[in-house]
DNA sequence: TCTGGGGTCCTAGGACCC
DNA sequence: TCTGGGGTCCTAGGACCC
């Protein structure tokens, strides 16, 4: 059995956990950039607020409606994440970190005396009490069907945030009710395929024949159509496999156009991805960076190059050295760049890397170097310490013209509480 | 004019091996 | 006229998730 734990509306439960005039009103986090709408209380969802509506096409819509509109914050959004998942950890040993906002417990073996529902019904009330962020929790013999039943805990008001699928026949009341692009696995492709064979729900989809769907919609449609009979085939992830890639890429502020203030931001972004690897253990064997041209035409300039590293690094130096003789490749003279990431691949632990016998870097000592750098940006304060590359005139640098402050992670930004005269 | 960022897995096809 | 069988590895592209 498992129970999913999903945050509601989880980056503006995070924005009015600190700022209750919130309560009540419309409220949407935006993307980076302020470019389109990434969070929704369920106030602006009644206002017709789409999930990844641009912002400019809402201008009027906020302004009427008066819409309290934040750009996203995730340092603190990751803190609060964090809060929740540990809380989540009393209740099962067995805890798979979904997304920053969801979880999977495991609840075989787990005494509930009082059943499942309520168990369910606990865990809600105490992340509410101690973090002070709503969830809905769905709990079933599956994974996909417990996100079903998280669905219905929320959308349904007679079942207060948990929905415990504990018969058959609650089962088959649930996937009739689903339409089929509810179902997790489902995504924008397959549902308008399915819906012109006259599959409109979860339970339709059942209702098709085992081997028709392996081969019309491979593997991983197969294992959608079991796991919605109740046939476990995603189970826990003890342990979490590692990670194959990393990534660090912005669409910029404004166009930019000249090599230094393209390589700025890759530089930028070569250093956090390697920061990310170093924090994790981990070496990449390959790096790729790419660039998008600014444009009304999507694809006006887009270049990327990805080169494989002699030996596998996590040395920002190192990397650094790759991705500017990547970029000095790509760019091109009078071009206006809006965008660019570099990609770490081919990532490997550590201590598993290949030294080579015709190595020229002194591993060594990038490492020393890597690591006081490290360990200085974490006592006196993020990027404190830096390659000089990533310093400059930001002009790339992304607009977040109504960002909250750091609650939980910032000294500066502690709130005061002002005694009552 | 203005539209995010970070991931994963699967398949088909080509190149290659014996 | 007739031309095998069984593999692996890599990559690009497509699908999905949050």
């Amino acid at each position: 059995m498992y129970a999913l734990i999903d945050c509601n509306n989880f980056f503006v439960s995070c924005e009015r956990l600190f700022n209750p005039s919130l309560n009540g009103v419309p409220v949407v986090v935006l993307s980076g950039n302020d470019g389109c709408v990434i969070a929704r209380s369920n106030e602006a969802k009644a206002l017709g607020i789409g999930m990844g509506q641009p912002a400019f096409e809402l201008r009027e819509l906020f302004e009427r409606e008066k819409v309290a509109i934040y750009s996203s914050n995730h340092i603190l959004y990751g803190d609060i994440s964090r809060r929740v998942m540990s809380l989540l950890a009393r209740f099962s040993p067995e805890v798979e970190v979904y997304s920053i906002d969801e979880a999977f417990l495991k609840l075989d073996g787990i005494s509930m005396p009082d059943g499942a529902e309520v168990y369910g019904r606990i865990i809600a009330d105490e992340v509410l009490r101690c973090v002070g962020i709503p969830v809905s929790v769905g709990i079933a013999p599956t994974k996909t069907l417990a996100k079903i039943a998280s669905h219905r805990a929320k959308k349904i008001p007679r079942y207060k945030g948990v929905c415990y699928l504990a018969t058959p026949d609650q089962r088959a009341i649930a996937l009739m009710e689903c339409p089929i692009d509810d179902v997790w696995g489902i995504g924008r492709r397959l549902a308008p395929k399915l819906l012109a064979e006259g599959v409109a729900t979860a339970w339709d989809f059942t209702r098709l024949r085992c081997a028709y769907v392996r081969s019309k919609y491979t593997i991983g449609g197969e294992r959608t159509w079991r796991e919605l009979q109740g046939e476990v085939c995603y189970a826990a992830d003890e342990v979490p496999d590692s990670r194959q890639s990393v990534t660090v890429s912005r669409t910029f502020g404004q166009a930019v156009s000249t090599f230094d203030e393209v390589y700025e931001a890759v530089a930028n972004f070569t250093a956090t991805a390697a920061e990310r690897l170093r924090c994790e253990g981990l070496a990449a064997g390959s790096i790729m960076v790419f660039v998008k041209g600014r444009g009304c035409h999507p694809d006006r300039y887009v270049g990327a190059l990805q080169r494989t590293l002699p030996v596998a690094s996590d040395s920002t130096i190192e990397l650094l050295q790759y991705a500017r003789r990547i970029l000095a490749t790509l760019y091109r003279r009078g071009e206006l760049y809006k965008k660019a990431g570099v990609i770490l691949g081919h990532i490997i632990p550590r201590e598993h890397v290949q030294l080579s016998l015709f190595d020229t870097v002194d591993r060594d000592k990038h490492h020393r170097l890597m690591q006081v750098m490290d360990n200085v940006n974490k006592k006196v304060g993020y990027k404190a310490l830096r390659i000089g590359a990533e310093r400059g005139q930001r002009s790339w640098q992304a607009q977040s013209n109504h960002l909250s402050p750091c609650y939980t992670t910032s000294f500066g930004d502690i709130m005061v509480v002002k005694a009552q005269e």
